[in-house]
DNA sequence: TTCTAGCTATTTTTT
DNA sequence: ATAGCTAGAA
């Protein structure tokens, strides 16, 4: 074993058979403890194909993979690894019959479903007469909740939507319509994936007892982040060897938007009797002043595995915390101190900006940009979500699934006179006929549209019969979309387009149309030109969900404001407390420094938005972080922000000696006066400041 | 039935 | 700031 492991590690990597749960804290050598186990028990002799490794991400699997095979020798392939989403694909590829459906089954996103509620809406007649009928995006959201929760759609109202319940009886009839289109249409979306696989597992004793002999060993990383289907899948696959290991930490579960319930980590041991518990707590990340910033972020957190992580690698520098005064000023600071930094010798690839959502960094890509230095965002839009992307994706999945009415409908809507009456009836038609595209040939067409049709038509006979590649496809699809693609974004297609080629590139990657559709749908390349690290190493901006699992050396977490962080849509107790968590991610992506920033002002739609410093950044002890000069920055805008201003700069102010409180330095006393709203400060625990009462919220204590 | 201009609510996080 | 939606014109 090429891998140096530490007690705790040694006793996980080395476990015989049974459960073992292994509560490892951030950067406490969850991965390599992975690696190893897979290596010992190839090395053991089990045989890959009969391991089962279930990741939160593609990528951790396949980088965990390798590094196994590295140590164990090229004992490679075979061995199944993915996300759950993935490995459900591959294995209801196979078993699709059982469940009545089609091995060619298409794998629908949150897009798709959006245009499922939205034709159901009206065909229902929903939300016609009267009252506002909730968006789109909200009712897949509550139903989604409610299949990953295994609960009933009253019960997620009750619980999170209390302001739907007059629409129970028109959500609950919306979703009985959407599962039976879904089928109808060979469409699985996500949920449909897990709940799926699990009914399989469960119902189907054959397909049970194949995939159970075949997956013995079952490995599952980031278990904190499980919702109650996948822990059931697990379950099911797992139990009757009980040869399984989870690994997470319930510190860091984040995903309880979509479904995960960190209990399940911690009930772990009382669905499998007999677990073994094993604790890493050392930590080879992060210097000891970044754990203890993390330390004490959760330390105000509720239920969970108490554990306080330590390490041996050094005290390294204090946390900084720099308040600016709006984000036009933060974006400058950040991006002056990334110069800085990479003028100092740092690697780009060792920088990372994290952010709570992923329009925070805008203002920051811009200053980025204008400095010269090369970034790459993760997280926020992703590539298919644009038009122009669906529009094309749309050809390929009638290629695969000629019954596929979202996309019939998406590309008759592209066609001038023809509006959503008409292409409704089209795809009526498309669908009662066995083969769509000669009903579509056959369809009485007036004049005006009939052009386009046509052209669909004949585009649709020349690259049907799966003889083509991707890329041949492709570019016989662009031929028809390009000129329309130019009349329909007439303002950007030139950026549409560029898009377009890059989609093109990823294309030619592939031999055949259902992987590439599969991959989209399960593993979508990002936004921004889906550079994988192509520089060779730039500075990554990203959301903080999107950074779990990764690691650097400079770490930045911005927009730690009222109003941001914790978003405002977030509720109190369990949503707090996992917006909490959040920044405790965040922070340890560190190794060797942190830097914490939040504007005093933040403008949102309309006026202001908030700002100031985020209670999780004034709930922190003061020794955990140094506060970096308080020095005032002209406020832009301007104007009638009460919260930004304090009540008392306005009424006159201080007078030496006066006991203050400040809602970051605490305590103090005002011991003396430097302008008409400039004070100085003695703080009980942070000496001497200088304050400006326009921006400081400074009370009389 | 389609198109368009103006109104509105909207902004987490992701497989 | 913006996208998605509604109401009214063509």
């Amino acid at each position: 074993m090429t891998e140096a492991l530490n007690p705790a590690q040694r006793q996980a990597v080395e476990h015989g058979p049974g459960p073992i749960l292994v509560i490892a804290g951030a950067g406490t050598g969850k991965t390599r403890t992975l690696v190893c186990r897979l290596a010992y028990l190839m090395g053991r002799g089990v045989a890959p194909e009969n391991i089962l490794l279930l990741t939160f991400t593609r990528k951790a699997a396949e980088e965990m993979i390798s590094r196994a095979t590295s140590i164990v020798g090229d004992d490679t392939g075979r061995l199944t690894g993915g996300t759950f989403h993935s490995v459900a694909n591959i294995l209801l590829r196979r078993y699709a019959r059982h469940l009545g459906y089609e091995p060619g089954f298409v794998i629908s996103d949150r897009g798709d479903a959006e245009g499922i509620v939205n034709l159901l809406r009206s065909s229902l007649s929903l939300g016609g007469h009267g009252r506002r009928f909730p968006s789109r995006r909200m009712v897949i959201n509550v139903i989604s909740r409610a299949v990953n929760r295994c609960v009933p759609i009253g019960a997620v109202l009750e619980e999170q939507y209390s302001h739907l319940l007059e629409f129970q009886g028109d959500i609950e009839s919306l979703a009985r319509h959407y599962q039976a289109f879904k089928r109808e249409h060979q469409l699985m979306d996500y949920d449909d994936l897990l709940v799926n696989f699990r009914d399989l597992l469960r119902d189907h004793p054959g397909p049970c007892r194949e995939i159970r002999e075949r997956f013995v060993h079952v490995l599952v990383d980031e278990y904190q982040d499980t919702n109650p289907v996948q822990a059931e899948i697990v379950r099911l696959i797992a139990v009757p060897g009980n040869n399984v290991m989870v690994v997470g930490d319930d510190a860091q579960s984040i995903y309880s938007f979509r479904g995960a319930d960190f209990r399940n980590i911690i009930q772990f041991p009382d669905l499998f009797p007999g677990t073994v518990v094993v604790r890493l707590e050392e930590n080879y990340r992060s210097t000891q002043n970044i754990l203890d910033l993390g330390n004490a972020i959760i330390a105000h957190a509720g239920e969970g595995f108490k554990k306080r992580l330590f390490t041996s690698i050094g005290e390294g520098d204090k946390p900084l915390l720099h308040p600016l005064s709006n984000e036009a000023v933060q974006a400058r600071y950040v991006a002056g101190e990334i110069k800085k930094l990479l003028d100092r010798g740092d690697s780009a690839a060792e920088i990372a900006v994290l952010f709570r959502s992923g329009f925070h960094s805008y203002k920051l890509e811009i200053e980025l940009a204008s400095l010269g230095i090369v970034f790459e965002k993760r997280g926020g839009m992703k590539l298919l979500e644009s038009a122009h992307i669906k529009d094309v994706v749309s050809y390929f999945r009638l290629l695969i699934n000629p019954h596929d009415s979202l996309s019939w409908n998406r590309l008759l809507l592209m066609l001038p006179k023809l509006g959503p009456k008409t292409a409704a009836k089209i795809v009526q038609a498309a669908r009662d006929s066995d083969d769509p595209f000669s009903a579509l040939e056959e369809y009485p067409a007036p004049a005006s549209w009939g052009e386009g049709l046509r052209e669909l038509v004949l585009l649709f006979q020349g690259i049907r019969g799966g003889a083509m590649t991707p890329a041949a496809v492709f570019g016989a699809v662009m031929e028809v979309y390009r000129p329309r693609l130019e009349i329909l974004y007439a303002d950007d297609y030139p950026r549409r387009l560029r898009d377009l080629e890059q989609l093109d590139i990823l294309l030619g990657g592939y031999a055949d149309i259902p992987s590439f559709l599969d991959d989209i749908a399960l593993d979508p390349p990002e936004a921004d030109g889906f550079a994988d690290g192509a520089a060779g190493g730039s500075v990554i901006l990203s959301t903080i969900h999107s950074a779990k699992g990764l690691e650097w050396d400079n770490v930045f977490v911005i927009n730690l404001a009222e109003g941001r962080f914790p978003s405002t849509r977030s509720g109190f107790g369990p949503e707090l407390e996992e917006e909490r968590r959040l920044f405790y991610v965040a922070v340890t992506r560190a190794r060797k420094r942190v830097f914490l920033t939040y504007p005093r002002e933040v403008k949102g739609y309309g006026g202001f938005d908030g700002g100031g410093p985020s209670p999780f950044v004034t709930q922190l002890p003061h020794d955990v972080v140094r506060v970096a000069g308080l020095r005032p920055v002209p406020v832009y805008g301007g104007g009638d922000d009460f919260r930004v201003s304090s009540p008392t700069s306005a009424g006159g102010g201080f007078a030496v000696g006066d006991r203050v409180k400040h809602p970051f330095f605490a305590l103090g006393t005002v011991i003396g006066k430097t302008g008409k709203s400039k004070v100085v400060v003695a703080f009980d625990r942070h000496g001497n400041k200088e304050l400006h009462l326009d921006y400081a919220r400074l009370e009389r204590a």
